[in-house]
DNA sequence: ATGGCCGTAACCTACGGA
């Protein structure tokens, strides 16, 4: 099973290359960030047609995340708020970020995490603040499957061979000291990098900024993965990141990441 | 150098992104 996660910077402006990048590649399970529509104006039809079950959680001009499957979802939890009761200190949900399907028993984790804007803004905090309520959410998740791969776009490197040149980064958004403990304090419930049982050594990114010609320079970040509980991470057989679609014209500036697992 | 580039909303500019 191939489930693969893109953040494509709004869909509407992307679907001839999302509908083209799975023509040619065998995806089960797609995981988009950034839909940035809302749910009557997403664009199914082309979609449909390729075969997949859209599944959509998006609002207006920002966020928004989706997932397409082969195969229908045995359920969909759409937030935080759908399945985790606790109240948080605010609305999480007000941000379409998070979206979960559960199909043979595997929670698949749709994410968009806030990206914080700058270490002294109120954003950073609330990033922060988000990615406390998500441990919470997937503490609660793992009492009811230990099968869980969390995938999207963290907006986090967690190590200094994620970054083209992590001079700095203490103090850059996507790879401050307390970023990366919160991060690392999830996936301390039991969750490893994909990506990373197959590539260990760095220069390997997924996110090119839009400005100074960072594509054609290499100068990008590796902030979208999957994180998988060991039972689904013992049967990973490969993961890669596909550059192709930031080489077409007018693309995203992430590139989508392929995860295949092993099914008994 | 607090920008560059891009998408959205909505209106010739601001914002959010990373």
């Amino acid at each position: 099973m191939k489930i693969a996660t893109w953040n494509v910077n709004s869909i509407r402006t992307r679907k001839d290359q999302v509908w083209q990048w799975l023509q040619t590649n065998e995806i089960d399970i797609l995981c988009l960030q950034e839909t940035k529509v809302i749910d009557k104006d997403f664009p199914r039809s082309g979609f449909e047609e390729l075969g997949y079950n859209i599944y959509i959680y998006g609002q207006k001009a920002y966020n928004g995340v989706a997932i397409f499957s082969k195969t229908p979802l045995d359920a969909v939890h759409f937030g935080f708020s759908d399945i985790l009761n606790t109240e948080p200190s605010q609305n999480f949900d007000e941000q379409k970020r998070v979206l979960t399907g559960i199909i043979n028993g595997i929670a698949i984790v749709n994410l968009y995490v806030p990206n914080g804007s700058s270490i002294d803004s109120d954003k950073y905090n609330y990033k922060l603040n988000w990615l406390n309520h998500l441990k919470d959410y997937l503490k609660l998740l793992l009492t009811q499957t230990e099968k869980i791969c969390i995938c999207g776009d963290f907006n986090i490197a967690l190590e200094d061979i994620d970054i083209h040149n992590p001079k700095g980064r203490e103090n850059h958004i996507m790879a401050s000291d307390a970023e990366r403990q919160a991060l690392q304090s999830i996936l301390e419930l039991g969750f490893k990098d994909g990506f990373r049982k197959f590539t260990p050594e760095g220069g390997h990114f997924s996110w090119w900024d839009y400005r100074q010609a960072s594509f054609r320079r290499n100068t990008g970040w590796r902030i979208d993965t999957h994180y998988l509980t060991l039972p689904l991470h013992e049967v990973a057989s490969s993961s890669i990141i596909d550059k192709t679609p930031r080489t077409w014209e007018q693309p995203s500036d992430h590139t989508p990441v392929i995860l295949t697992v092993e099914m008994p």
